[in-house]
RNA sequence: GGGCGAUUAGCUCAGUUGGUUAGAGCACUUGUUUUACACACAAGGGGUCUGAGGUUCGAGUCCUCAAUCGCCCA
C-alpha cells in the first residue's frame, strides 16, 4: 500500500473513484472501526437507526449516515471507544408486500405457498438483497461496525422480543382487548394511531331521514359515512337538546333495512353538530364505540377484512364500502329519505403505508398499556437525563406523551415477530374463526370455526396455510411463554395453535438500544456500552421510534437508552418540495457520489445544517461542495510538490517558529481548532465544517500559502515549509470527520513523504484530533498580518479601480504611526501581493507626503498614497475622501453618543465599554488624517 | 380546535447565553491562461434582518400582537 503512495504522481484534480473504496478496504482491513472494551477509556456509542432491509439509500439515510459519522470518527479521534452499531429492520409490511408483488409476477399468491413456503421466500428475498444498503452505507463512508450488524430477526433480538412480551404479559402491561383499531383493507392488517394519516377531504355532510316508529314524524340525522348505516344500533342526542328530549327512549326504524334502533341521550353529542342527532355505529367508529359501551349497545360489523360489505348488510352485500355509499345514497334519495347534502371537510385516516382509507373497525388485538410505561419516559427527559436536540421537540415529547394511548402491537402479517402465544384447539378451537378465501371466486370468502374445520378433517396446517385470515375471539385462552407448550395448561391436549399474528415492526425497534447488546443476557456489551450516547434520526420519527424506545429501554433495563437525541431535518429539493419518485424530484445519493465524490455529498449534506430544520439540496450545492474538496486537493497538492525540492530537516516542529506569518497561521489554526471541538460538542455540524472551510480557504489558501510562496522564491534562509506541512497535517485531520476519504487519501501522501520514523501512525481515521493550545495564540502577529491584509486589499482595490494591469507595478508610499506594528519587515510580501514597487516606508511626522497624481488610502493604522502618474483627477479623488471622511463622522457621532450615555458606561460590561472607546479613538484618528489629505488637495 | 416552526442579499441558507460596520454558497458585474487549483484567482455591486408595538444603555437575537407559508397532534 505505501508503495503506491511513495512515488505517485497527484492528478490534476481530485478523483474520488479512484480513491474511495480502496481506503475504505483499507479501513476495514485494520479493523478501525470495531471498538475495543477498555475499562481506562470512556465509551462512545451510537446505534444507527436500522433502515428497512428492503430499502435503498436515500437522502435520509445519507444525512443520517453523515451527521453520525461526523461524531463517531470525531470521538475516535479524541481517543474515545467508539462504536456504531450498524443493522437493519425487517420492516414487516413493506418486506411482505415486496415479495407478495414479486410472487404475483410468477401469478402465485402467500396463501397459495403457505406461510412456511412463503417465509422461506422471504427470507431468500432478504438474504439477496439485504446487504444492498450495507454496501451503499460502506460507500458513503459510514464508519460503522460490521462485526457488530445486527437484524431485528436475528435470534439475540427476536429473543429479547420475546422475553419482553412475556414480562410484560406477566404484569398484565401487554392484553388482549376487543377495541375500534385502524384497519387497512389493501395491507390487511391493524395498524397503531401512528401508522394513520389524517387529511384533510372535502365531502358532504348527508342528512338522512329515520322515521320515528308509531309516530308520524323523522327524525333528522346527520353523518359523514352513510354506508355505515347498517350498521348502527342507535341514534343519539344531547340529553338537555330540548328538540330531541321527549324522543329519547323511542325507536327510529333504519332507512332501507327498517330494522328498529333506540333514540339514545348522551352527552358526547354536541347539539349544534349537524342536526344535533347523530347515528351510532360502535363497530366502525371509536367515538360510537364508546357510546356503545355506556349504552350497552349491539356491535354489528358490516364489513369484510377486504373493505366490501358483509351478510350484515343486507342489499350491499359484497359491494365495496365506496360503493356501497354512492348505492345508498342513491336508494335513500329514491326512497325520499335524503334530506339534504352539505359540503363538509373533515379528515379521513389513511394507511400511512399504502394510502388506503383505514377502515375503524372492531377488532381483537394486543395491544401494550402505556400509561403506566409513559410515566418514567416523561421524567427523563424532564429531569434532564435525555437531552433533545433542538430542546423545542422536548415539548412536542412530552405532549404526546401526556396524551399517550394504548399501543395496538398485533399485526395481521406472516413476516415478523410471531406472538408467542398459544391456544388449545381443544378448549379453544371453537373461539378461533378461520376466513379462508373461496377457489375461483376472486374477491369472497367463507368462515368458519377453527374446530369445524379439524372435524371435517383438513389438517392443522394445512388450515393455517390457506387462511387468508384466523381471528382468536375473546373467549379463548392464551398461554403466553418463551416457547410452545407441550400440552394445554387447561386440558392437557397436545393440539396446540400459536397466535398467527407478529407484532409491530416498532416494537423490536423500540428494543434496538437494548437487544442488539445482547439483552437480556449480561454481555460484555451490554455492561460496557449500555446505555449509549447519542441517538440521532429524524424528527418525523420522534414518536414511532424515539418515544418507544426511552419507554422500553427503561423498562426492560431500568436505564436510558441513550443520554441525547438529535434529531435532523428532512431534505428536501431545491424548491422546498418533498422529494419522492412520483415527482421525479430525487437526488439519488449513489448517483450523487458518483458525479461529485462521497466527501462533496457529506459536505453539502453538512453546509448550513440546523438540528430539527428541514434543509434543500440541489445540484449547484453539490458542485460548490465538490469545488471545495478539489481546492483542498489542491493546496495539498502544492505542499506535496514542494516537499520534493524543499525537504523538512527538522521534522514537523512548528512551536518555535519566529516568523510573523507562521506564528499568525499557528495562532489562527489554534483558535479554529478551539471552535471546530466546541462546535461538534455542541451538535453544531454546520458551523464547525463551515469554521473549518473558511479557514482553509481564506486563510491558509489564499493568504498563508501565497505568502509562503513568496517566501520559497526568495530563498529566505527562515523556511516556511515545516509550517506549511504542519498546518496541512492538522487541517486534514480537523476536516477527518467530514471529509473522510480525501483527508485520508492526502495524509497518507503526505506521510511516506515525511515520516521517516513512521510515529504519525498508521491513519489519519484513528490519529487524535487537534485541540487546541492556548500557548499558541499570538495576537500580535494576528494584528499585523490583519494589517498586511488590508494594506494589500486596499491597493490591489485602488488598482482594479484605476484599471492597472496586473504586470503593472505601482510605486507607493505606506505611512506609519511610529508606535503601530510596522509593516517594514512585510515589505517584499506586500511588493509582491500589491504588486507595488517601489514601495516606502514612512514614519508619520505630522508631515503630509507629496499628493501630485496618487491615490490615498486612509486605513486603521495606516495610510497609502499610491503613484498613479496621469491617472488621478484631483476633484474625484477629493470627493472620495470626503464620503470617506462622512462615514467616518457618522461613526464617531453614534459611538461617541453611546460613550457619552451614563447608563451605558454604567450598565455595559467593561470590556465592551473598552472596546468602543479603542474603536472611538482610531476613528478619530483616521479621520484627523483624511482630514489632511483633504485639506491638502483643496491648496 | 391545540401546539410547533419558518419569514435575513436575486436564489438557498447560517447567524446558541442580546454587544463592532449582519455572513456564506450560488447567481450577477469587471478583470486575469500570475506554472496548486478556471472545480481557479483578484476586485466589486446587492440587505430599513416580514410588519407593528414593547423590554433594554444596546435587539436579526428577548416579549406581545398581526400577516404569509409549512408541519405535528386531535
Amino acid at each position: 500500500m505505501q508503495s503506491n503512495y511513495q512515488n505517485r504522481e497527484l492528478p490534476k484534480a481530485y478523483d474520488s473513484q479512484s480513491v474511495e473504496q480502496r481506503l475504505y478496504q483499507m479501513w476495514i482491513d485494520g479493523g478501525y472501526f470495531t471498538p475495543k472494551i477498555d475499562p481506562d477509556k470512556t465509551p462512545f456509542v451510537i446505534m444507527m437507526p436500522p433502515p428497512n432491509v428492503t430499502g435503498e439509500l436515500h437522502l435520509g439515510h445519507a444525512l443520517t449516515a453523515t451527521l453520525e459519522d461526523i461524531m463517531i470518527r470525531w470521538h475516535r479521534m479524541k481517543g474515545d471507544s467508539t462504536l456504531w452499531l450498524p443493522g437493519a429492520d425487517h420492516a414487516g409490511i413493506a418486506t411482505q408486500v415486496v415479495v407478495e408483488r414479486s410472487l404475483a409476477q410468477e401469478g402465485l399468491t402467500r396463501q397459495e405457498l403457505g406461510r412456511e413456503k412463503f417465509l422461506e421466500k422471504v427470507w431468500e428475498w432478504v438474504n439477496l438483497y439485504g446487504s444492498t444498503i450495507d454496501e451503499q452505507h460502506k460507500r458513503i463512508g459510514a464508519s460503522c461496525d460490521w462485526t457488530r450488524r445486527s437484524f431485528t430477526l436475528d435470534p439475540g433480538p427476536s429473543h429479547a422480543v420475546q422475553t419482553t412480551f412475556v414480562n410484560m404479559y406477566k404484569k398484565q402491561s401487554i392484553y388482549r382487548g376487543e377495541r375500534i383499531i385502524n384497519w387497512c383493507p389493501r395491507c390487511s392488517t391493524a395498524l397503531s394511531d401512528l401508522e394513520v394519516d389524517h387529511q384533510e377531504e372535502q365531502s358532504f355532510l348527508y342528512h338522512i331521514k329515520y322515521q320515528v316508529q308509531n309516530q308520524n314524524t323523522d327524525l333528522i340525522v346527520a353523518t359523514t359515512r352513510p354506508e355505515t348505516l347498517l350498521g348502527d344500533t342507535a341514534v343519539a342526542v344531547n340529553p338537555d337538546d330540548h328538540r330531541y328530549k321527549a324522543l329519547i327512549g323511542s325507536n327510529v326504524l333504519l332507512p332501507i333495512i327498517n330494522r328498529p334502533i333506540r333514540i339514545i341521550g348522551d352527552e358526547a353529542v354536541d347539539p349544534d353538530f349537524g342536526t344535533g342527532a347523530l347515528k351510532v355505529t360502535p363497530a366502525h367508529d371509536p367515538v360510537d364505540f364508546e357510546v356503545g359501551q355506556r349504552h350497552g349497545l349491539d356491535f354489528i360489523n358490516v364489513m369484510n377484512l377486504d373493505g366490501t360489505m358483509n351478510e350484515k348488510s343486507g342489499p350491499y352485500i359484497g359491494m365495496d364500502r365506496v360503493d356501497c355509499r354512492n348505492k345508498i345514497l342513491e336508494d335513500l334519495e329514491v326512497a325520499n329519505q335524503l334530506e339534504q347534502m352539505d359540503p363538509y371537510n373533515h379528515s379521513v385516516g389513511h394507511c400511512g403505508r399504502c394510502g388506503t382509507l383505514v377502515e375503524p373497525m372492531v377488532s381483537n388485538q394486543w395491544f401494550m398499556r402505556t400509561d403506566e410505561i409513559s410515566q418514567p419516559a416523561m421524567e427523563v427527559v424532564l429531569n434532564g437525563q435525555i437531552k433533545i436536540i433542538p430542546e423545542r421537540f422536548s415539548r412536542v415529547y412530552l405532549n404526546w406523551m401526556e396524551n399517550i394511548r394504548d399501543w395496538c402491537i398485533s399485526r395481521q402479517l406472516w413476516w415478523g415477530h410471531r406472538i408467542p402465544a398459544w391456544y388449545c384447539l381443544e378448549c379453544s378451537g371453537s373461539k378461533i374463526e378461520v376466513i379462508t378465501p373461496v377457489k375461483g371466486k376472486e374477491g369472497t370468502s367463507k368462515s368458519s370455526t377453527f374446530q369445524d374445520m379439524l372435524n371435517s378433517g383438513i389438517s392443522k396446517e394445512d388450515i393455517e396455510s390457506k387462511a387468508s385470515h384466523i381471528l382468536i375471539g375473546m373467549e379463548a385462552n392464551p398461554i403466553v411463554g418463551m416457547s410452545k407448550p407441550d400440552t394445554c395448561v387447561y386440558c392437557g391436549s397436545t393440539e396446540i395453535l400459536q397466535d398467527p399474528d407478529v407484532l409491530d415492526t416498532w416494537f423490536s425497534s423500540a428494543l434496538w438500544p437494548h437487544s442488539t447488546m445482547g439483552w437480556p443476557d449480561n454481555t460484555d456489551d451490554f455492561n460496557y456500552f449500555y446505555p449509549t450516547a447519542v441517538m440521532e434520526t429524524g424528527y418525523d420519527i420522534l414518536f414511532f421510534w424515539v418515544a418507544r424506545m426511552i419507554m422500553m429501554g427503561i423498562e426492560n433495563t431500568g436505564e436510558i437508552p441513550f443520554s441525547h437525541v438529535y434529531l435532523s431535518g428532512l431534505i428536501r429539493d431545491e424548491h422546498g418540495i418533498k422529494m419522492s419518485k412520483t415527482r421525479g424530484n430525487v437526488i439519488d445519493p449513489i448517483n450523487a457520489i458518483d458525479n461529485y465524490g462521497t466527501d462533496a455529498l457529506r459536505f453539502a449534506l453538512t453546509t448550513g445544517n440546523a438540528p430539527g430544520n428541514d434543509m434543500r439540496l440541489s445540484q449547484s450545492k453539490l458542485a460548490a461542495s465538490r469545488n471545495f474538496i478539489n481546492k483542498v486537493w489542491n493546496a495539498a497538492r502544492f505542499v506535496l510538490t514542494l516537499l520534493e525540492d524543499n525537504p523538512l530537516e527538522d521534522g514537523l516542529d512548528v512551536i518555535g517558529t519566529t516568523h510573523t506569518h507562521d506564528r499568525w497561521i499557528i495562532s489562527r489554526l489554534n483558535k479554529v481548532t478551539a471552535d471546530v471541538n466546541q462546535y461538534i460538542k455542541d451538535f453544531q455540524f454546520g458551523e464547525a465544517q463551515r469554521e473549518a472551510h473558511d479557514f482553509f480557504w481564506n486563510e491558509f489558501c489564499d493568504w498563508y500559502i501565497e505568502m509562503a510562496k513568496i517566501r520559497l522564491r526568495s530563498m529566505e534562509p527562515d523556511s516556511p515549509m515545516p509550517t506549511l506541512v504542519h498546518v496541512l497535517e492538522q487541517c486534514l485531520r480537523l476536516m477527518h470527520p467530514f471529509l473522510p476519504f480525501i483527508t485520508e487519501e492526502l495524509w497518507q501522501t503526505l506521510k511516506v513523504r515525511i515520516d521517516t520514523n513512521d510515529t504519525m501512525g498508521p491513519a489519519v481515521v484513528i490519529s487524535q484530533y487537534p485541540e487546541p493550545d492556548e500557548s499558541l495564540t499570538d495576537n500580535r502577529a494576528e494584528s499585523q498580518i490583519n494589517l498586511l491584509i488590508d494594506v494589500v486589499r486596499s491597493i490591489r482595490n485602488v488598482r482594479a479601480e484605476f484599471k492597472i494591469p496586473t504586470n503593472v507595478a505601482v510605486a507607493s508610499i505606506i505611512e506609519t504611526a511610529e508606535n503601530e506594528y510596522s509593516l517594514e519587515d512585510q515589505r517584499q510580501t506586500i511588493e509582491n501581493l500589491a504588486r507595488t514597487e517601489p514601495l516606502i516606508f514612512q514614519v508619520s511626522d505630522g508631515e503630509i507626503a507629496s499628493l501630485d497624481n496618487t491615490a490615498t488610502i486612509v486605513l486603521n493604522g495606516a495610510t497609502i498614497l499610491i503613484s498613479l502618474q496621469g491617472l488621478v483627477d484631483t476633484k474625484s479623488e477629493k470627493d472620495r475622501l470626503s464620503r470617506e471622511a462622512e462615514e467616518c463622522t457618522k461613526n464617531i457621532q453614534s459611538l461617541s453618543g453611546r460613550l457619552n450615555n451614563a447608563q451605558f458606561l454604567s450598565k455595559a460590561p467593561e470590556e465592551v465599554v473598552e472596546k468602543e472607546r479603542e474603536r472611538l479613538s482610531a476613528l478619530k484618528e483616521r479621520k484627523d488624517r483624511i482630514d489632511q489629505y483633504i485639506a491638502q488637495l483643496s491648496l
